[in-house]
DNA sequence: GGCCTGACTTTAG
DNA sequence: GCTAAAGCCAGGC
């Protein structure tokens, strides 16, 4: 997995600062590949750089906690996201406030 | 070595 | 606002 995309995707996940999720769209998008969010979400299953990249802060479009391959799961997403400050709304995260923006200084 | 599936998104109707 | 179809990469069988 020597491809720039998987190389940026990790490399961007890895720069969501704590408190902060960003979407699979918007990592896809920054890499480069619009709509190639699928892949994206494939790179974070396997997550070869899984302590470097905190996969776990990267949800759906909507904020919608999908995936996590860890043990717990969801539930232990949703309160690691909780416990690093990111806004929940019910079962989702609040974008508007806790949606992670590249340059957002 | 080829087909299917999966942590998804986007555009169009 | 919801449904449908297309696009993307790599792993597993």
């Amino acid at each position: 997995m020597d491809t720039s995309f998987a190389q940026k995707v990790y490399e961007i996940t890895r720069q969501i600062p704590k408190g902060m999720v960003a979407t699979y769209g918007q990592i896809a998008r920054l890499a480069g590949k619009t709509g190639a969010a699928r892949a994206v979400g494939h790179y974070m299953k396997i997550n070869p750089y899984a302590p470097n990249v905190p996969c776990h802060r990267v949800v759906g479009s909507n904020g919608s906690l999908t995936g996590y391959s860890m043990k717990g799961g969801l539930i232990s997403k949703k309160k690691l996201l909780k416990e690093e400050g990111v806004i929940f709304d019910k079962d989702k995260v609040n974008l508007s406030k806790s949606q992670w923006k590249e340059g957002v200084l």
